[in-house]
DNA sequence: TATTGTTATACTCTATAACTATA
DNA sequence: TATAGTTATAGAGTATAACAATA
């Protein structure tokens, strides 16, 4: 079968970049209608999913996970550490960086939100194929890649 | 192979979600970089290469490809409407709705759009095989339509 | 009555540049 | 000198609600 030269002659451009920020937005959407109890902007949300596997980062590292600069990033921190979810601290072996950790609250959210995040994407991947969604990990990892 | 067990033992919850939205920033971020000449931001190259097929559109149209709601898809219009890439007019058929339509100088701009679209992509796809595309799309059309 | 799009308002996200503290 | 983070400023994205025009 050759299904690669008629799949390249299809789309001859972006297609697939178009549809990866369609389903950004979508799922975002549905995410923070889902979470609307817990009051969380897509950022906030976005923070809080990268936080809740309980490990301290500095400011630099949550910036490269949710792709926000710095300046971004201290604005999101502010909202969250001030309605108690997270703390700021100077890290010990580097006094220039700010070393942020969940509090019991702000790990109770994230939870939340890491279910809510564990159920939309059950409920996508039930419906695809395992290669499916190897295919799709080695996409964005090749996305993530380029884009440098 | 048993990979599949392993896989989902691997990522309990919400990895691919938050794969997705680092390859979106990442892309839209290198694409906003490369197309600085344009002085476009990323909702209006996003706008633009929706529309750069030349196929005119209504404002809700529009909006549901790039995932805006009415009142930010005006703003965006209203900002490539003042720099002569699109024009506004009332729909024949339906006089509540608008048709948007990009003028030779939007075309041009939105030619650019795509290119950067499709050679970002090419670059990113070179390295991946036509299975793993075809298995992103099917995961990106899974997740779209369980966000709804 | 319902729908399309715009406007008003308020808040969040973003980039740039200037600044402080630390390395 | 360089780096980590914050602040100031200005513009762009977002949601909600109210509104006019059309269906």
């Amino acid at each position: 079968m050759n299904t690669e030269s008629v799949e390249s002659r299809l789309e001859p451009g972006g297609e697939s970049l178009l549809a990866l920020q369609r389903a950004t937005h979508a799922t975002l959407h549905v995410l923070t209608t889902e979470l609307a109890a817990l009051k969380l902007t897509p950022s906030e949300i976005n923070a809080l999913a990268n936080l809740a596997d309980g490990r301290p980062r500095t400011v630099s590292e949550l910036g490269a996970a949710i792709g926000s600069k710095p300046t971004t990033t201290t604005g999101v921190l502010d909202r969250l550490e001030k309605r108690g979810h997270l703390t700021r601290a100077l890290k010990p072996g580097d006094r220039r960086s700010v070393r942020i950790e969940l509090t019991e609250q702000g790990r109770a959210a994230a939870a939340t939100v890491r279910e809510a995040f564990a159920e939309l994407e059950a409920r996508a991947l039930a419906a695809v194929r395992p290669e499916d969604v190897a295919g799709y990990r080695a996409v964005l990892a090749a996305l993530g890649e380029a884009a440098r």
